[in-house]
RNA sequence: GCGAGAGUGGCGGAAUUGGUAGACGCACUGGAUUUAGGAUCCAGCGCCUUUGGUGUGGGGGUUCGACUCCCCCCUCUCGCACCA
């Protein structure tokens, strides 16, 4: 500990004391404890990427002060910490230094806990876990068969994006203008065989709880809602002329049917070879496909191609009408939404409207918007809206709304239709054709087909002694001492699947098992998961709002259905924290605007960077760093620092608060208080340490202008005290350190961790007297210091007595006076 | 295009059952102290034509009183994006 003269106070050795105080006592090891109740803090857990980033800094940051806040409140506080450590990085960083995935990963995670463990953060190291360790991945591979054996996960064969060069498939963001990412060749379509999880089943499930999700940000729960993307409409079948197949489309207008004037399907769809076949039309419509899929590919994000489209020569005839239908395949027709088919109204869709002009073809009007007549020579664009039918038999007079309900129950009654829900959710494709992840537990026999692997074989554990070289390829492809397998029904020669499950359902159920890491007789202990389950509160950025919550979402919901949970949802409340931004980007390396955080920690040490990080933008929003700012919150702990080195004799008695207050005393005691209470409401559930901060300063503000020397009156020793006691702990959850350092100093016994946060004395904190503010026709004109609760009578009186009010009201006429209680009052002349 | 959110000093940000706009901090300016300082302390700090006026993206409205409520418009950020 540094001398009284010293500005700085020595954080590097404080820091280092406290951090392995906690580390060998195991001072926030929890367990279950039925007396207790129970707080889950999780915050989204690090890809071990080498060093933490401060992103990491921030986020980690607000769940340690979340986690240390609710300790002192007395919650029984789980706040765990592991690693997703599957991944491609790990196998790109392996080819580019020559090492392998798992070396890389192992190094990086033992780098990484270091760094955490730097920062302060109150884990609980003994729950840590690393979904690359095969105890942890074995389970999943459990949940995948027997999701399997329930047919919540089957194979299907799709198109990918694959790399011939690269002898792997891409994902669509890996596509850059129709060529890899990582070597520059061409990408073609291929077909491959995939395992997929029914997430569709739980469609509605997952859009229905969204209503409950009360803790969660409603932005979050728009773009899962969106995601989902239900539909509610009609499946109708349109008859082909001279063929006995039909044309199945989806619509959620069915109120149009009676202005279809052709059909379109999506290139893709069966239907298109089947209809060209041997007709003049075969090679223009071919030469189309081909034409489009190129094209889609190609497609950058965001773009929309012209719509384009070719004549197929065959007819649909319409079910209401008897119309004559010509069907066009169309590059703007998804082949992976409704049925991959639509009936086409210009009159009453955009894209349909475009087409028709493009192409010639008739606009038929059956909508008519109230107050309008819509005229098809004259449209210019589509009418979307809702409006009374035309031109549509029986039904017309009816409104948009009842019309569709009528339209398709004759659909459903002479059999040719039926109500539709679509969703835009697609089942989850986890197939990866990537080394380093976990096995997908499953074996392919020649003459029994797939079979899954025997639980007890279980775990298939990912082989180590492999080389990873620099063509990308998975060697598990290749490796016969992996993939060779009987077969566990016939127990013939089977190959092993080779492929490995995306990295997203390690991620998905890894909230359950830090409840219990240990557990070896199954993936979740029973009472481990009652007790601690659900989070209570979940941090993270916001961009996971999508997958990674919407998969743990659906997670929960199988392993409830499978018997290991009873929960519906993992998180109760959701806080989606804002990027580190510095020079108006995210910090990156490509942008070069990179901040290390171990070098600041080095510089100022922990607890300043983590006061800076919660002081400098409330947690939801983008921080924009600052180097300066960082100075401040240094400088902010050093004047605390100081103030309580110089006054420790006077402090270490530990005097108690005196019965009779002097003036000063009073006041510096009713801004304690204040701040306790305001403190606490700022972080409790609101999170807003900003403000929490910026009031502590305030009160450490006032009580050094209120000791220094010349004042005429100080505050009494016991209320000095109340006030220094008070600002540690209620920075304890943000500077730990240094303030149990400080702590210890003034001769507390007990450490700061295990004391109770601080409660205030709401009497205390009153003011009993008040600046009441004076306006003259909404303008502020003078300020009454007055006492607390003073008449209004006399409120009025001294008002219209003042000087400068007087200024403002001579010779004019009041008509009227406004008071509000303890705070101003306005005169209206 | 659709959906969500946001526009407040030089900067980060405070303040909304309508009631002192700019808390707290950064930067800046002046002073003190110091061998020196990027340390510390004191003072100042929205803008202007400063006994006053004006000001929370722009315009209008309600009100004694509007950052806050209502209407119109502009800008930015994020998400989705040919979803039939």
């Amino acid at each position: 500990m540094a001398t009284a003269d010293t500005a700085h106070y020595d954080f590097a050795a404080i820091e280092s004391k406290w951090q392995q105080k906690w580390l060998t006592e195991n001072t926030f090891k929890v367990s279950e404890d039925q007396d207790r109740e129970k707080y889950y803090l999780l915050e989204m857990f690090p890809y071990p990427s080498g060093r933490i980033h401060m992103g990491h800094v921030r986020n980690y940051t607000i769940g340690d002060v979340v986690a240390r806040f609710k300790r002192m409140q007395g919650y029984n506080v789980l706040h765990p910490m592991g690693w997703d450590a599957f991944g491609l990085p790990a196998e790109n960083a392996a080819i580019k230094n020559a090492t392998h995935p798992a070396k890389w990963t192992y190094e990086n995670i033992d780098y990484m806990r270091g760094q955490l463990r730097q920062m302060g953060l109150s884990y609980d190291w003994d729950r840590e876990l690393a979904t690359c360790n095969d105890d942890y991945y074995r389970w999943e591979q459990l949940f995948f068969i027997e999701l399997y054996e329930k047919g919540l996960i089957y194979p299907k064969i799709t198109v990918v994006n694959w790399c011939e060069t690269c002898q792997t498939v891409l994902a669509r963001e890996q596509v850059i203008d129709g060529c890899c990412w990582r070597c520059d060749q061409g990408v073609e379509p291929r077909e491959m065989n995939g395992w997929f999880f029914k997430i569709t089943d739980y469609a509605e499930e997952l859009l229905a709880e969204c209503d409950n999700l009360q803790g969660w940000p409603e932005k979050v729960l728009t773009m899962q809602r969106n995601w989902i993307g239900k539909s509610i409409g009609a499946q109708v079948d349109f008859a082909i002329e001279g063929r006995h197949d039909t044309l199945t489309i989806f619509t959620t207008r069915p109120d149009t049917i009676h202005g279809a004037t052709f059909m379109s399907i999506a290139p893709e769809h069966p239907l298109v070879a089947a209809l060209t076949k041997g007709t003049a039309q075969e090679d223009a419509v071919a030469d189309f496909v081909k034409r489009t899929t190129i094209a889609k590919q190609r497609q950058k994000a965001g773009e929309e191609l012209d719509k384009e489209g070719v004549f197929t020569g065959a007819y649909a005839i319409n079910p209401y009408t008897g119309d004559k239908l010509p069907i066009y395949t169309a590059n703007f027709v998804l082949m992976e939404y409704g049925t991959g088919a639509v009936m086409a109204v210009p009159a009453h869709d955009q894209r349909d409207f475009e087409f028709a002009q493009k192409y010639d073809i008739p606009i038929k009007v059956v909508i008519q918007p109230e107050g309008e007549a819509l005229d098809p020579a004259g449209m210019e664009e589509a009418y979307e809206g809702p409006g009374k039918l035309v031109n549509s038999a029986d039904f017309s007079g009816m409104l948009s709304e009842e019309a569709k309900k009528s339209i398709t129950a004759k659909a459903d009654k002479e059999g040719f239709g039926q109500q539709q829900v679509t969703y835009r959710l697609r089942d989850w494709g986890v197939s990866r054709q990537r080394y380093w992840g976990s096995p997908i537990p499953m074996i392919h026999c020649q003459k029994c087909g797939v079979q899954p692997v025997p639980k007890d074989d279980l775990p298939v554990t990912l082989p180590k002694d492999v080389s990873i070289d620099s063509s990308g390829k998975s060697p598990l492809h290749s490796l016969e001492s992996y993939y060779k397998t009987c077969c566990p029904k016939c127990g013939g020669q089977a190959r092993r699947e080779t492929d490995t499950m995306d990295t997203f359902v390690e991620s998905s159920w890894y909230f359950a098992r830090y409840t219990c890491p240990d557990y070896t007789d199954g993936p979740l202990k029973k009472e481990a998961v009652d007790y601690w389950l659900p989070v209570d509160q979940y941090i993270g950025g916001v961009e996971h709002a999508i997958l990674h919550l919407l998969y743990s979402r659906f997670f929960t919901k199988i392993l409830r259905d499978l018997g290991y949970l009873t929960i519906n949802e993992p998180f109760t409340n959701l806080l989606t924290q804002g990027m580190v931004i510095k020079d108006g980007f995210k910090m990156s390396k490509s942008k070069g605007n990179v901040v290390d955080p171990a070098e600041l920690i080095g510089q100022y040490g922990a607890d300043t960077v983590r006061l800076f990080s919660l002081f400098a933008a409330p947690p939801e929003k983008d921080l924009e760093w600052n180097d300066q700012g960082v100075d401040g919150a240094y400088r902010f702990l050093n004047r605390v620092y100081r103030f309580i080195i110089s006054n420790q004799d006077l402090l270490k008695n530990n005097p108690s608060l005196p019965t009779e207050l002097s003036k000063a005393g009073q006041a510096l005691h009713r801004k304690t208080h204040q701040t306790i209470a305001k403190v606490s409401q700022d972080i409790d559930g609101k999170f807003h340490f900003n403000t929490a901060i910026s009031a502590i300063m305030e009160l450490n503000n006032t009580l050094s202008s209120m000791t220094s020397g010349d004042q005429k009156q100080v505050p009494e020793k016991g209320v000095i005290t109340e006030a220094v006691d008070a600002i540690l702990q209620l920075l304890a959850p943000m500077v730990p350190h240094f303030t149990e350092e400080l702590w210890q100093l003034l001769g507390h016994k007990e450490e700061l961790t295990m004391t109770p946060w601080p409660s205030f004395d709401k009497d205390a904190a009153k003011e009993d007297e008040i600046t009441l503010v004076v306006q003259v026709n909404g303008k502020v004109r003078s300020r009454l210091q007055v006492e607390a609760g003073i008449a209004e009578e006399t409120i009025k009186k001294m008002a219209l007595a003042d000087d400068r009010v007087q200024k403002f009201i001579e010779g004019r006429d009041i008509r009227k006076v406004i008071i509000v209680k303890n705070k101003l009052i306005s005169i209206v002349v």
